[in-house]
DNA sequence: TCCTAAACTGATAATGATTATCATTACTAA
DNA sequence: TTAGTAATGATAATCATTATCAGTTTAGGA
């Protein structure tokens, strides 16, 4: 892996960003600043940044995939009203993983709890 | 909701194939024999029946959706190397979404637990 | 410093999954 | 039987993502 200027742009971008966005989202962030920035660059750099571990790549909260510069073990929930989505602590089940293997054998390499529902701002509006 | 021919032909088939298929692969098999059947059919009525609650929907295992006639709570398991799909029981974190709610007030509507790693299966093989 | 190979880039075409559109058909309640 | 509406099949459109490719940048020697 080879320095690129791009890359380092799209990390710094994501860490500024609690908003776990997506791939275009990130891209219609930077492109005000960077106006060069290529679309296929940012999903590139991405995937590749995701894939080292220094990011970690979101699936299952909608249709696109979605990133996340903290790279500790933690989970999400996504409100199904403001669509924001919200960090959930590892411990709210920190020995799943090994109660699957214990249960069925399978190693694990990765695991994924999303929650979708109503957030407690959402709750006391309406 | 009106009844109708191809959507009793949808659901019979799904609940004939533990694989979890896609909508795509569920028309694959449909077509063979009804071949009449339109694919954009298949995915309104397993979206539907997904939406009544009479099947489920199962995001994040790979790009595509997949679906399932189990409605009782469980999780899944995707193997990376054969990309079979196992269930997982629910009791291996049934109190989980309850942690959540205590811990954040969030409203839990859904939660979803995939696990990716090796089957026992592709372990023994190697 | 200069040179080259490999990695990276931006633009854009291609893909794959899914949804929208729309004219036609099938269900159902009166 | 009929009218109203939901559902269908065909296909165009969309959306997220990946592949392609010619040109550019980086890094590690000579």
């Amino acid at each position: 892996m080879k320095y690129s200027k791009q890359r380092e742009i799209i990390l710094r971008a994501l860490e500024m960003n609690v908003i776990h966005p997506t791939a275009d989202e990130l891209y219609k962030l930077i492109i005000k600043d960077f106006p060069n920035i290529g679309l296929a660059t940012v999903y590139r750099n991405l995937n590749l940044l995701a894939e080292k571990g220094i990011i970690k790549k979101i699936y299952g909260l909608d249709d696109a995939a979605h990133f996340d510069h903290n790279t500790h073990n933690h989970h999400h929930f996504i409100c199904t009203k403001c669509n924001k989505i919200y960090d959930i602590p590892y411990d709210i089940a920190s020995d799943i993983a090994d109660n699957v293997w214990k249960k069925t054998g399978f190693t694990i390499e990765k695991t994924e709890l999303s929650f979708h529902g109503i957030c407690k701002n959402c709750q006391t509006k309406n």
